[in-house]
DNA sequence: ATGGTTGCGTAGCAA
């Protein structure tokens, strides 16, 4: 089963090369990211066509999350659990199950991790903004533990906006105080994965300066100057299952690009 | 050079 997570920075504006690489790549389940769009105006009838069948938690004009699966699929979460005030449309997830009975079904979750820049107000305290990270980090740390108690395959994928080393990042030194790379930040995310969770591109590559995210801005595509925030965490279950991991970087170089380009794995049908 | 780019929505925010 092949699993990919690519934060698409709006799907209508990227419908045409959302559409390509469905069609070219053809994952057995899609999570994205920043769909910036409510759910009555997703474009569901295109993507239909291609075989999948959509669920979305969209918002009006920022953020919004959806799944994008081949196999018949049950909503298991809309929304992240642990702040019934938070209202950004940031997760969704669901149990895949394949009508082949021989692949064991797998849950997904789509994760839009809140960026948290400014990471400090005008005083140098955290601002809101990050408070608000490292808040939804520390739901997301208690939902994945009570995930793990069902001992179920799950991938949970996403621009985790978080980058975990100073390798993952072209500029250590200049994103030393941003809210992708602060210790607060960063020990969040070791804490996730502390849980049991593998980073499936970390197992097959562990080179420095590889990244899933380049800015639109100051030629940064062309010189490389990119980010490793697109991830996909599995549970043991699904660990054990995983045969081949990756990071594809062609979207990233057609026109009208997202500025993310998708990160994949693929799982052994079951053990 | 304190900039630059994209998307949403049509001003200014978010990234």
């Amino acid at each position: 089963m092949k699993i990919a997570t690519w934060n698409v920075n709006s799907v209508k504006a990227r419908l045409p090369r959302v559409l390509e690489w469905l069609d070219e790549f053809k994952p057995d389940v899609a999570l994205l990211q920043e769909i910036k769009t409510e759910d009555h105006s997703f474009p569901a009838l295109e993507i239909e066509t291609l075989g999948y069948k959509i669920a979305t938690h969209g918002q009006k004009s920022y953020n919004g999350v959806a799944i994008l699966s081949r196999h018949p699929m049950a909503i298991t979460q809309t929304g992240l659990p642990g702040d019934d005030t938070d209202d950004h449309a940031r997760f969704l997830e669901a149990i895949i199950s394949p009508e082949d009975t021989s692949i064991t079904p797998v849950r997904v979750a789509t994760i839009y991790l809140p960026n948290g820049n400014p990471s400090q107000d005008e005083t140098g305290a955290k601002s809101d903004k990050y408070r608000y990270k490292l808040k939804w980090m520390d739901r997301l740390i208690k939902h994945t533990e009570k995930l793990l108690k069902t001992d179920e395959a799950f991938v949970l994928g996403g621009d985790y906006n978080v980058c975990p080393t100073d390798g993952d990042v072209y500029d250590p030194r200049a994103f030393a105080n941003d809210a992708l790379c602060r210790p607060e930040t960063r020990m969040r995310f070791r804490t996730l994965l502390n849980l049991g969770l593998t980073n499936a591109f970390r197992v097959f590559n562990n080179q420095p300066n590889v990244y899933s995210y380049w800015d639109y801005q100051r030629g940064a595509w062309a010189k490389d100057n990119g980010l490793l925030i697109d991830y996909l965490l599995l549970s043991p279950e699904a660990a054990d299952r995983l045969l081949d991991a990756g990071i594809d970087k062609k979207p990233r170089g057609r026109e009208k690009a997202s500025d993310h380009t998708p990160v994949w794995c693929t799982l052994a049908p079951g053990i």
